[in-house]
DNA sequence: ACCTCACATCCAAAAATCTAGATGTGTAGA
DNA sequence: TCTACACATCTAGATTTTTGGATGTGAGGT
């Protein structure tokens, strides 16, 4: 079982990470495809130091896997990283909720 | 079919509601029982003009719902709001990925 | 009408984030 | 070893976000 409230601040860093339109598009790019640094420099129209720390944000955050190769770096989608985000989310709207139920019998009156 | 492309800026907001731990915090409050602006506050010890503050941040992105009751506000999960989150999220990981088929034959090789 | 309460909004300062040129690092080829 | 390349990291300045006290607003209560 997970202890939720002391991970707020990793949530936090992953749904960051998807806070912002270039890396946005980034993931885009990525999808189904490995991509190396140049090619996503060259999509998105950024300067070299810029792509390299917006990828940094998205590889800290787990959503990113990055892979070296000679002089290349390619990047792509961790999977699993993506997975622990998309079960994040679903806990928050909480369809499924327990708690206050006292308060519902109120509403419900 | 909605068009990804133009709609990356829309998805940062919802995200951006999301990268912060005490909003975090708040929405795990608000799992299933709706809550007054004073009650948040004193879970979270936060001075009452930045609550308000995170309360419009979460408002205007659609996860969480403002009521007015007399002098209180009452806040609750929106929970059309999450399930369009959580349908965003889902796009990202591209489990089912159909570009650059033949990247994939390369690898492959 | 006056006061208080609950909350929103304003505003200036503080903090955090982002940008992009400069520089550093590791790799590969000559 | 020298050079070029691909990318990471550093850095200072620009921009954005957040803070929290002050102030505004609208809803009761007296």
């Amino acid at each position: 079982m997970v202890c939720l409230e002391h991970s707020y601040i990793k949530q936090a860093a992953i749904f960051n990470a998807l806070a912002d339109e270039r890396r946005l598009r980034i993931l885009g790019l990525l999808k189904g495809c490995e991509r190396c640094a140049c090619a996503i420099k060259e999509s998105l129209d950024l300067p070299q130091s810029s792509l390299s720390y917006h990828m940094k944000i998205l590889c800290d955050s787990g959503l990113v896997y990055a892979r070296r190769e000679g002089k290349w770096t390619y990047y792509s989608i961790d999977r699993s990283g993506c997975l622990f985000a998309a079960e994040l989310i679903k806990t928050i709207p909480a369809i499924d909720t327990d708690c206050c139920s006292e308060q519902k019998e109120k509403i419900n009156e």
